[in-house]
Parts: structure tokens; C-alpha cells; sequence
DNA sequence: TTCATTTATCGAAATACTTAAATAAATCGA
DNA sequence: TCGATTTATTTAAGTATTTCGATAAATGAA
């Protein structure tokens, strides 16, 4: 439903670390359809520590999350990754 | 010289704070041009916090600054902001 | 030079974030 | 059902961030 300031302040800190980073490249690189359970192979950090970086992603939305079974699957938004955009640039409209 | 994990990681974080998005957007409505006395007006805090974040967007390059005199006057830097865009843009892909 | 104005820095308190161990909950397979 | 696997939650320790008062530094004006 668009983004507000208040909105782009919580995306943007859900940006503002090195593993939530790397969770989103790797659901790239897995073509927009991650494991959770690969994820330990990827991220030096125990189990509930990913989680936690998980629900940061999930909470903003910036990531989906699907149960399949025991497993967790989860996509980028790119709708909430595109709004974030839409109000970056318009910071740059004076 | 582009952007990297490491750096978008720092901007993220730069922008994940109200008082440094309104700052932004004082920038915006200032023409692109805001000196720093005029902040006091607009950001509830006192002097020393509002140069502290002040300093974290410089630090990041997402703005410049010039001196004047006594006064500071601050300015957008779009074309990190258009780097780090791009590396959002680049999460899309899959 | 002296005073007022503007910005920067230091130090400390309060708050928020990151991490992991322990444990719980959910689900699948045997 | 029982045991193994996967994910979530709770709690607590360590670290980082935000904020402000005090103070310093730089500059312009009288």
C-alpha cells in the first residue's frame, strides 16, 4: 500500500546487516526460492540467530515465507523491495 | 567505484533512522541545498545529536558537505544513492 | 581583540541490536 | 508411537547506537 518514511526506516534497518544481506543474495542465486535449511550452510551463525535474521526479513516483508512440510521456503518481495526504490528516488527529486 | 555488500550494508544503516530520513527529505524540500543552522528548527533534538547523524550520512557519502563561513550547507549525493539503488535492483534478479 | 554564533567532539547514560544456549513445537519416516 | 529433523521461542550476555550536557574550535561582527 506504498511506503511512508516510517516504513523505509524499517526496511532500510532490516538492510543494515552483513547476514540479511546474505540471505537475500542466496535467495537469488537459489532463483528466488530458498531453504531455510540450507541457509546453515551458507551463514556462520547458529540456528536461532538465522531465524531471528529470518523474521527480520519476514516482518518487514521484504521475504515471503511458505511452510512445505517441515522445511520453510521463502521468496523475495519484489514488491516492497520495488516500493523501498520508488521512495529512494524520490529523495532525489528536489 | 560501485557498490558492495559491505558499503550498501553501511548506507542501509545510515537510513535507518527517522531523524536521518527527515533530514533527507529537508534536503529535498530545501532545493537540494540545506544549511545545518536551519536543521535545529526542524529535528527535536539538540545540536550535538543532530551532527552526529549528520556525520553518519557524510560518512556514507549519501550527502556533502561544504562549509560557508560559520555555516555548513549540505547536499545530496545522487549518484551514491543511484549505487545503491542499483544494488537493490540487483536482488531482483534471479 | 572580544563577544556571539555555528559546528564538532568528548563522555556518559539509556536504549536497541546481535548472538547463542536451552528448549519447545511441528512434521516426517520407520 | 517413537526418534530424527527442521524451525521457532525464550533468556541472557555482549556489543552498538542514540541522545544530551559540557566543552572546544572556527568564524564573523562590533
Amino acid at each position: 500500500m506504498g511506503m511512508n518514511a516510517r516504513k523505509a526506516e524499517k526496511i532500510s534497518k532490516a538492510l543494515a546487516d552483513p547476514n540479511r544481506l546474505l540471505i537475500l543474495k542466496e535467495i537469488k542465486k537459489q532463483k528466488d526460492c530458498l531453504y531455510c535449511v540450507d541457509l546453515n550452510q551458507v551463514i556462520d551463525l547458529a540456528q536461532p540467530s538465522i531465524a531471528h535474521h529470518l523474521k527480520m526479513l519476514t516482518d518487514t516483508d521484504l521475504i515471503t515465507s511458505e511452510k512445505e512440510g517441515r522445511n520453510v521456503k521463502y521468496k523475495l518481495n519484489k514488491q516492497i523491495l520495488d516500493e523501498y526504490i520508488q521512495f529512494l528516488e524520490e529523495l532525489k527529486r528536489d
